[in-house]
DNA sequence: CTGCGATCTTAA
DNA sequence: TCGTTAAGATCGCAGC
């Protein structure tokens, strides 16, 4: 192997093999996908196995060539490239791209004239060539250092291996293609010759010319004739079919050096089309930038010089030990501070890392980010920053957030492209190809490894404030094309974020003597239910358990088996099913959804509870802001936005949930939001008309689908209005609709048409947000928060519906978020001047519980309404249901 | 023993 | 195929 190699890929014939080879490979919204993943395959197989040090992809400009100029009807008849090809070649020019191979193309030549041309040039300077192809026309350029690889027959063809399967040596390859010619390009060729003949006359005769010259003494008639009647045919297919090799392109060795791919690039293709595992391969390959370990603080005297070197900018993260307790936080200068940075990491310095177990530094981080914080001047720059303010402990007065914070984590998920979670590792190798740490490597698993001991925790440390620093560069661009998302960081994400870090540190007080009680009463009735399904089936099993469950009930008691699960192809045993047979008058599905209640009361909420209490008597849920593609809040650890409410025996739950001594909850939960926010946005004549005069919507709604007086409206109506209202903010069908409540489809279908009739802007609403979709695949809230819809023009029915619901649904539910998120805000602004005492403790969805000493719970349930009635100026007005008691229970 | 998918239930 | 968004418990299986 010489040292001087040059590779050449014929850019089409690879491509084309690409589609071919594999089939029926397409993403999940059903895009094909076969001849991109395959062509990186071979790009990738090529690179790993050649490791050509120079390399180039020619590709055909146009149609129009010197050939059609010579010929017209030249490839005239070639079908056009396959539809499900032609869709995936910018993407494959993407790809191209992505691993810096050089495009080779020229006005009027084809890409093997390219190839023959560039072939040439680099064997007279001296260079071995390998021309990558399927293309049996590319014999032709085969000589002693020129070699053809076909990578579909993984052979390399020299000069002996050609004429072995041609039949004629490289120089005679034209000839025979000139006589047998090419339906395919309409090379006419010589009519009564075909392959076997033409290599057995090239054999003998050596070039076209030579043949026609011999034509006349030719024995075989039909050779004969045809070379004589044809001749001009015969040249002008040797015309066709020859390659040019003395183009003016210059050949340049340099230009065509390889350059290590574009990861980030790649990464962001494999993404886009669905490549999770080729994605995980090259996050193994891709170097990723380099992250020296952080400087580990001896003390409260170098955390105080460390501190001095800073700008004002300052990456900053966390590092939590496995429990979720916070073990040390780091820190990095970025930007001038940070001098002329690392190799790779020129957006910020060295990290340094003050460990929590060293004497004093937790209480002299914690004063010092409470400065930080407060100042205006500072720039504080990490993934979840929430972690970072809840450093500070609330309990000496909220930290005040006067301080820019710039969280990438809420970015990111701003942004968001395909992926779906957002946390520091996901985002670092998503947008930097970087391959984060594992708290297990850093000695933050099961056990935290002693103080000191040798892991990886130096470059973990370091990692949670440089890779922000580097995710906030690579973000840039996206940012800065998105209005929407910045607008939305600005007026509600970030300045939420310290709210529901205060929130988090408050908690909420759990009496979890009424949840003692509660558990043995549950436990009895519990235990009794058990007996008596045991009873009944005549075997006792595992209730819990679907599959046992299924069993004993449609084989060993014989009840009608309403179906199997879609997946395993077990009895479906889920409520509807189990509720069915209640209806039927069957004992024990009922008993069984009994069971099911009270074990999940116990299990989930009742037992669960009590152990999530922390120290200070409080349960503190935490908030996730950069989870639910709606742009809603969640809660864990505990969900708080799940307590039951609807059966009698679960909302007893809610009494565990109290106020403080002298204290009392309340509650203000935003009444038909949704609804609201669809009338606002829809600007339905109606359905605004119906909010303005207040009462009861969804007899309202009934009203006006039946056209009755409203004291007419039966409950059967109010109830199918009802189930209609949210249908529509859910998307449902009609068969859904029929479904829900127990009518015919053409019964729920007029009775659609009659709700689109009376209320024809929330009809015009859908229309527009699907066409939308359709047009820019994502959808926006009022406020400019945006969610991707990629999947609105899958070929897969199931899919795109699915997302055509959630395209209807995601901008009502998400402005709804959007709303609650700004009353918080905007309530929370207020208590800090007005009232001190009080608290903002949960959130959920559409609701607000607060805490205020008794004698200040009036002025409080005045300044909430005010604030979420206000927050908007909507069509309809936002209407606040306010509640006060003792407990979740009461003041509900 | 741990991790994970499937199933089921809770809320808005 | 058929109604959105979440978190979490348990079962039961696969892999160590």
């Amino acid at each position: 192997m010489t040292a001087k190699r040059l590779f050449l890929i014929d850019g089409y014939s690879t491509i084309f093999r690409a589609f071919y080879a594999i089939r029926g490979l397409s993403t999940s919204a059903g895009e094909p996908t076969n001849a991109i993943y395959g062509f990186i395959n071979i790009l990738r197989k090529l690179l790993r196995e050649e490791e050509p040090p120079l390399l180039g992809i020619a590709l055909d400009v146009g149609r129009a060539t010197v050939r059609t100029e010579a010929y017209a009807e030249y490839k005239a008849n070639r079908a056009p490239m396959p539809e499900d090809l032609k869709a995936q070649m910018p993407a494959i020019r993407r790809a191209i791209e992505a691993f810096r191979i050089p495009i080779l193309e020229l006005e009027r030549y084809e890409a093997d004239d390219v190839l023959g041309t560039l072939g040439k040039k680099a064997e007279e300077a001296g260079y071995d060539v390998t021309i990558v192809s399927a293309d049996k026309d590319l014999f032709q350029l085969v000589s002693d250092r020129v070699s053809l690889l076909h990578t579909g027959r993984e052979k390399t063809y020299d000069p002996a291996l050609v004429e072995q399967d041609f039949g004629v040596p490289p120089g005679q390859v034209v000839d025979v293609l000139a006589l047998v010619g090419d339906k395919v390009d309409n090379v006419p060729g010589v009519p009564g010759i075909g392959a076997k003949g033409a290599q057995t006359l090239v054999k003998e005769y050596g070039t076209v010319e030579a043949l026609l010259e011999a034509a006349p003494e030719l024995k075989r008639k039909a050779y004969r004739e045809g070379l004589q009647d044809h001749a001009d045919k015969a040249m002008l297919s040797k015309e066709l079919v020859t390659i040019h090799t003395d183009l003016d392109v210059p050949f340049d060795p340099e230009a065509l050096k390889m350059e290590a791919p574009d990861f980030e690039a790649l990464g962001e293709l494999c993404r886009e089309f669905e490549f999770w595992s080729l994605l995980k391969e090259l996050e193994s390959e891709s170097g990723g930038p380099e992250i020296e370990p952080a400087v580990i603080l001896e003390g409260v005297e170098a955390f105080e010089e460390a501190v001095e070197t800073l700008g004002p900018q300052i990456a900053v993260g966390v590092v939590f030990r496995r429990g979720g307790e916070p073990v040390g936080f780091s820190f990095a200068p970025v930007g001038a501070a940070a001098g002329e940075g690392g190799e790779g990491a020129a957006a910020a310095g060295r990290a340094f890392f003050a460990d929590f177990r060293r004497s004093g530094l937790r209480d002299a981080v914690a004063a010092k980010l409470r400065g930080w914080l407060a100042d205006p001047g500072l720039e504080l720059i990490g993934h979840d920053l929430k972690e970072v303010v809840r450093l500070c402990p609330h309990g000496d007065g909220r930290p005040e957030v006067a301080a820019r914070l710039v969280d990438t984590m809420l970015m990111a998920y701003l942004v968001h492209s395909a992926v779906r979670s957002f946390g520091l590792a996901t985002v670092a190798l998503d947008r930097l190809f970087y391959k984060a740490t594992t708290p297990a490597d850093a000695g933050l698993g099961e056990e935290t490894a002693a103080l000191g001991e040798d892991t990886g925790l130096g470059v973990y440390a370091a990692e949670q404030a440089v890779l922000p620093a580097l995710i906030l560069e690579a973000l840039a661009p996206q940012w800065q094309e998105t209005p929407g998302a910045r607008e939305v960081y600005e007026q509600i994400e970030a300045p939420l974020m310290p709210v529901l870090a205060a929130m988090e540190e408050e908690g909420i007080e759990l009496d979890t003597g009424v949840l003692a009680d509660m558990s043995r009463g549950l436990e009895r009735k519990a235990g009794e239910l058990a007996d008596e399904i045991f009873e009944l089936a005549g075997e006792s099993f595992n209730i819990l358990s679907p599959q046992q469950l299924g069993v004993v009930l449609f084989e060993h008691m014989g009840l009608p088996a309403p179906g199997r699960t879609r997946k395993t192809k077990k009895y479906k045993t889920g409520a509807d099913v189990l509720e069915q047979l209640a209806r039927q008058g069957h004992d024990a599905p009922a008993k069984v959804l009994q069971y099911r209640e009270l074990t999940k009361l116990r299990s989930t909420y009742v037992d669960a509870l009590p152990n999530l209490v922390a120290a200070d008597g409080r349960l503190h849920t935490r908030y996730h802001q950069a989870v639910a593609a709606t742009g809603r809040l969640s809660s864990h650890d505990p969900n708080l936005q799940n307590i039951p409410i609807r059966t009698e025996i679960g909302r007893e739950v809610r009494r565990a949930f109290r106020a403080r001594d002298d204290y009392l909850l309340l509650v203000a939960d935003y009444s038909q939001i949704e609804l609201r926010v669809l009338a606002h946005i829809s600007g339905d004549a109606t359905l605004i008309d119906i909010f303005q005069h207040g009462g009861d919507i969804h007899r309202s709604t009934a009203a006006t689908v039946f056209d009755i007086d409203p004291v007419f409206v039966t409950d059967e109506q109010r109830r199918a209005s009802k189930t209609i209202n949210f249908g529509i903010i859910y998307g449902m069908s009609a068969f859904g609709l029929a479904r829900a409540l127990g009518i015919a489809r053409g019964e729920a279908q007029n009775f659609i048409d009659a709700y689109f009739e009376r209320f024809p802007g929330v009809r015009t609403y859908t229309e527009r947000t699907l066409a939308q979709a359709e047009e820019e695949l994502r959808v926006e809230t009022l406020y400019g928060r945006v969610r991707y819809l990629p999947d609105i023009k899958s070929r897969n029915r199931a899919v795109r519906e699915n997302t055509r619901r959630m395209a209807v649904n995601a901008r009502i539910q998400g402005t709804a978020a959007d709303l609650l998120k700004l009353a918080m805000i905007a309530v929370d602004r207020r208590l800090q001047v007005e009232l001190d005492a009080a608290r903002l403790l949960l959130t959920v969805h559409d609701e607000l519980v607060l805490e205020a000493p008794s004698e200040a719970i009036d002025e409080l349930a005045a300044l909430v309404r005010e604030e979420m009635e206000g927050v908007a100026d909507l069509a309809v007005p936002l209407v606040v249901d306010v509640g006060t008691g003792p407990d979740w229970y009461e003041a509900k």
